[in-house]
Formats: C-alpha cells, sequence, structure tokens
DNA sequence: ATGTCTTTTTCAAAAAGA
C-alpha cells in the first residue's frame, strides 16, 4: 500500500521583537528562546552595549545574521536573520541629524523590509523628555507615511513605550500621570494604525490584553500587571499577508529575564 | 512616595534611566 504523503506544511515567516533590556547580561537567556521559537527575523531593543560588545560570534553560531547599532549603557537595536544576513538601510531615524540616540534600525530581510525601534520613554511627563519623546514619534510618522507611499512590504516593531488604548494595561491609577498613557503619544501612534499600518497583535487578538511587559516592581509579573508596549505594524502593502501573531509571556517568567517579553507574527512570505 | 534592577561616576554611595 503506497504511503499516504502529507501534502507539505504552507510556508510561513516568522518575525519576533524583543526589548531584551542588556544583550551581554540576558545572552544565554535570548539563545535558548532563538533555539526554542526559531524566528526567521528578530528585532531587539535595548542593546545596552557598544558596538564592539556585541555577541555577533554567539548569535552567528546560534545560525543567525545580523546587523546593529549598538550604545553604552542605554539604547541600542539590532536585526537578527537565521540563514541569512539582513541588507542594512538604515541606522538612524531620519529627520534629526543631531540625534544622539541609537533607536532605530532598519534592513532588508526576506524581501521585506524590516525596522527595529526603540521609542523614548517619556518620563517624566510633563517636561523635555516627553516632548522629546513626542517629537520622535513624529519623525517615526513621516519615514512610515514615506515607505507607505512607496507599497514597500515593511514591519515597523519593537518597543513603542505606548499602550496604545486602556485595553493595554491593566486596570489600575498607578500609571495616571505615566508617559506610556498619555493621550499624545497614544494619538500618534493612532494616527500611524489610521493611515493604514495595521497593528497586528491588535488586528488577531480584538480583545485580549496581550501585555508584552511588566515592571520588575511589586510583583507585576506574578500579579499579571502588565502592559502591551511592544508591536509589530505593517505597512498596506504588507497586511494581507499576516497569517498569526502572540506573546512569548513565559520568556518573562524565567530566571533572569528581561522586563518584557517576546511579541511575534507569521506572514505568508512576500513573492520576490 | 514607594516599589526593582542595573549602570555610572568615581572608588562609597547616590543618581539616573527604565
Amino acid at each position: 500500500m503506497p504511503v499516504k504523503r502529507r501534502p507539505a506544511e504552507p510556508p510561513s515567516l516568522r518575525i519576533a521583537t524583543f526589548n531584551i533590556n542588556g544583550i551581554v547580561r540576558r545572552l544565554p537567556r535570548l539563545l535558548d528562546w532563538l533555539r526554542d521559537t526559531s524566528p526567521d527575523v528578530v528585532c531587539l531593543q535595548e542593546l545596552k552595549a557598544p558596538d564592539e560588545c556585541f555577541p555577533a560570534k554567539a548569535i552567528a553560531d546560534a545560525g543567525y545574521g545580523a546587523v546593529w547599532h549598538g550604545q553604552k549603557s542605554w539604547n541600542g537595536v539590532a536585526i537578527l536573520a537565521k540563514g541569512a544576513e539582513p541588507i542594512l538601510t538604515r541606522k538612524d531615524l531620519p529627520g534629526d541629524p543631531d540625534d544622539q540616540e541609537n533607536r532605530y534600525i532598519e534592513a532588508a530581510v526576506e524581501g521585506i523590509l524590516v525596522a527595529s525601534l526603540y521609542a523614548p520613554n517619556g518620563n517624566p511627563q510633563p517636561g523635555l523628555k516627553f516632548e522629546r519623546k513626542l517629537a520622535w514619534m513624529n519623525r517615526l510618522l513621516l519615514h512610515a507615511a514615506d515607505l507607505a507611499a512607496q507599497s514597500v512590504p515593511a514591519v515597523l516593531a519593537g518597543d513603542y513605550n505606548v499602550t496604545p488604548t486602556d485595553l493595554d494595561i491593566y486596570a489600575t491609577r498607578s500609571w495616571g500621570k505615566d508617559a506610556l498613557i498619555q493621550p499624545e503619544a497614544r494619538a500618534r501612534f493612532a494616527r500611524l494604525v489610521e493611515s493604514g499600518w495595521i497593528d497586528a497583535i491588535r488586528a488577531l487578538h480584538p480583545d485580549r490584553p496581550m501585555y508584552t511587559f511588566w515592571d520588575y516592581m511589586r510583583r507585576r509579573w506574578e500579579r499579571d500587571a502588565g502592559l502591551r508596549l511592544d508591536h509589530l505594524l505593517l505597512s498596506p502593502a504588507l497586511a494581507p499577508n499576516l497569517l498569526e501573531a502572540g506573546v512569548d509571556r513565559d520568556q518573562r517568567g524565567c530566571e533572569g529575564a528581561s522586563d518584557h517579553a517576546p511579541a511575534w507574527i507569521t506572514l505568508r512570505p512576500v513573492r520576490r
């Protein structure tokens, strides 16, 4: 009797974003997670390490090519690609030549333009830090509009440091003055979505919180007192390819975890 | 106000960023 063959799995591309909160200190966790979930593309934020300390060798040994823009102590972003070298397209968000904070990197991978971004936190609010956060988000909106106008299949992934709505934070008043929930920041995120960029996690999970961050303080992980800060936004050209979305919550419960968990999507690959 | 975690400045302890 002939063996019945299963139809081949339809190919899909897994893209994740992970605020790693210190890549050197968190490297063992990252390598475990890469091995366990095998994402095709990974956007990392808060490397908190200068370029020369980026663990390129360990990441290459895990099967990933990488581009990165590090910074001592704070910020720093990277893009990893399984079995491929990401093709760097930019290392800075356009619009401010004096910006010294490394919060944006962009590369072409698998026919998709992938950005790893880390928006300013913006606290204390109100104040100069918050003004700078809004200015940075304005620059992101302009760049996103450029990409959309060119019909680029793109994903803007990272830590936006914004809870888009009240569904994205647990029931509390303790963040009332925090920059992460302010209407001015939410309005900028909303403009991105209204202009056609798809908030992939929210699009596929309209009713569940889908938190990606739990503060280290006050047992917030144990209480599931979380916030959804990490987002993957798909350009109009890429949106029809969206298949699945989720959060690797279990990562937050690991010993020595980042205060963020990875968020991910799967896509039908782009025809090239 | 505090809570946690970590790094930085500068060589202890306190501030800063998140």
